[in-house]
RNA sequence: GGCCCCAUCGUCUAUCGGUUAGGACGGCACCCUUUCAAGGUGCAGAGACGGGUUCGAUUCCCGUUGGGGCUACCA
């Protein structure tokens, strides 16, 4: 497979879908990987479906992803004059012929059909009208489609992904390709383009398995060079039914707007359908996953789509990216959360990183950075009622603690997580304490939560002078509480 | 109904005839520990069923069952 050239082609009715996405991106890794061409064809032929939204929607999603294509996005519905001209050299060529039956007649009969058990076949009635009746009734306007006359025999092909797999044509309807109104059905526009655009390699979702072979017979009827064929399993839901909006977040935007980072999205859904073989490490970097792409470890098997695993994922490629990037992601969200403005944020990159780097490794999602980042930010903190509840359980005696904590802190020199540790774990000591039952309430005065990260680790991004004020504000608080008490 | 595809732990997967069937997510336990994470260690957990082929089948073949897809003048 040299230089293949690929294509994604959805429909823009609705959002890019995480199967939509998968199926674009190994598309798009066989063009990374062989030094192919990747091309972006939008059929919006279903017009009263397609939306400009969706279009855009789609757009987004793949720019987002970091899937980009090499040419020109390729609107389909442009194409309709060559769609209609390929029907047309099949009806000269005497490979396609005029059907009159109205869409009506047609459904009457495969009601009938059905309702005698039997499956429908479209049982050629109009191939068999004469010459002369087929002229009347162009002539008198009566409108037809055009039907591909299949032939006889057997289409089969070897599939990238299962094999060889083939249909007998007794099982293919002489199958429209032009709709009375002149416009193109799906099976005949998608090869009149792919011929256009020159495709060598097809891969899609396996629920188009039985479309291949009547795409096949247009490409010989049309005299063009058939392409290879990869037919990719289905995504499912946890119910093992095929993923769909009942299942919750199927959109890529959704895990976008989620906190997903578009790298652990990439991650995720190359490995689903995809295995590189053996042991390796699951988390991979777009470049190390072309680099292990090969289309030998595609499955045939559908994916079960784990939101868990997902997550997992996602805190493993926020742990390991450079913290610029993750800095650059959460700045914004920390101003839209009112915890700071961009200028603030801006002024003190290296206590932003440092912040971070603590907040980073407790997150799965970039948005429970931003869910824990606020007792970081502004003077004074508000205490988890269940925090004040298990930590605070003495409050005369506390306040004293933390007057004393107040001191050890106004003329601790060295202000380091280290040095601090040593010397609070001193603090406790002398005072007959356990380590833990000067910490945790102290991390309460300081976070106003009995979890955060390391309690010195707070301290020194808090400096001296917010720790100070925020231990006077615990104790005129727990004064309250013992007056009331 | 017809045609087609699929079938290893709950989930994602490894295995290309011979393994104590391996790893990851999730779960549980323990360790680490100032909390929460992260990390480490350990435990539980799978070849749908029935026939073949073979000295030997998870692996190859057939059938059954189960699941999925398609079956439009939708894409």
């Amino acid at each position: 497979m040299i230089s293949p050239r690929l294509r994604f082609a959805p429909s823009p009715t609705g959002y890019l879908h995480v199967g939509g996405a998968r199926t674009a991106l190994f598309n798009w890794l066989v063009a990374r990987k062989l030094g192919g061409t990747f091309l972006l064809r939008v059929e919006d032929t279903d017009r009263a479906r397609s939306t400009d939204e969706s279009t855009q929607a789609i757009f987004d999603g793949l720019n987002w992803l970091g899937l980009d294509w090499d040419e020109d996005v390729v609107f389909q519905g442009a194409n309709l004059p060559r769609h209609r001209a390929d029907a047309e050299r099949l009806l000269a060529a005497g490979k396609a012929y005029r059907c009159f039956c109205t869409p009506d007649e047609l459904s009457e009969r495969r009601a009938k059909a059905e309702a005698a058990g039997g499956a429908f076949a479209y049982d050629r009635r109009c191939d068999q009208l004469a010459h002369d009746d087929v002229a009347r009734r162009v002539a008198a306007g009566a409108p037809f489609v055009l039907r591909f006359r299949v032939p006889d025999g057997e289409t089969a092909w070897t599939d990238l992904v299962h094999g060889r797999i083939a249909f007998p044509h007794t099982d293919i309807d002489d199958f429209v390709i032009l709709r009375s109104d002149g416009t193109p059905i799906y099976n005949h526009a998608v090869v009149s383009d792919d011929i256009a655009m020159g495709i060598t390699l097809v891969m899609r979702g396996d629920d188009h398995i039985s479309n291949t072979p009547k795409q096949i017979l247009l490409y010989e009827a049309l005299g063009a060079t058939i392409p290879q064929f990869g037919h990719l399993p289905m995504i499912h839901g946890t119910d093992g039914k095929k993923l769909s909006k009942r299942h919750g977040a199927t959109a890529v935007g959704d895990y976008q707007h989620l906190g997903i980072l578009p790298e652990a999205m990439v991650n995720f859904l190359a490995l689903l359908g995809w295995s590189p073989g053996g042991d390796f490490d699951e988390v991979m970097t777009r470049e190390q996953l072309i680099a292990a792409f090969s289309t030998d470890g595609l499955l045939k098997k559908a994916a079960v789509f784990d939101p868990q695993k997902l997550e997992w994922m996602n805190g493993q490629h926020l742990a390991k990216m450079p913290i610029e990037r993750v800095a650059a992601l959460v700045a914004p969200k920390l101003v839209a959360a009112g915890l700071a403005t961009a200028d603030e944020l801006a002024a003190k990159p290296e206590w932003l990183h440092s912040l971070l780097e603590l907040l980073r490794v407790r997150s799965r999602l970039v948005d429970d950075i931003v869910r824990q980042a606020a007792p970081f930010f502004g003077d004074t903190v508000g205490y988890e009622p269940e925090a004040v509840a298990k930590q605070w359980k003495d409050p005369a005696a506390l306040r004293a603690l933390f007057a004393s904590v107040r001191e050890l802190v106004a003329a601790h020199a060295e202000w380091s997580s280290g040095s601090l540790e040593a010397a609070h774990r001193a603090l406790a000591e002398s005072k007959g304490l356990g380590a833990g039952k000067l910490f945790q309430p102290l991390r309460v005065a300081l976070t106003g939560s009995g979890v955060s990260p390391g309690l010195f680790d707070v301290m020194v991004l808090l400096g001296r002078e917010r720790t100070r004020t925020r231990l006077l504000a615990a104790e005129e608080y727990l004064r309250g509480l013992s007056t009331d008490a």
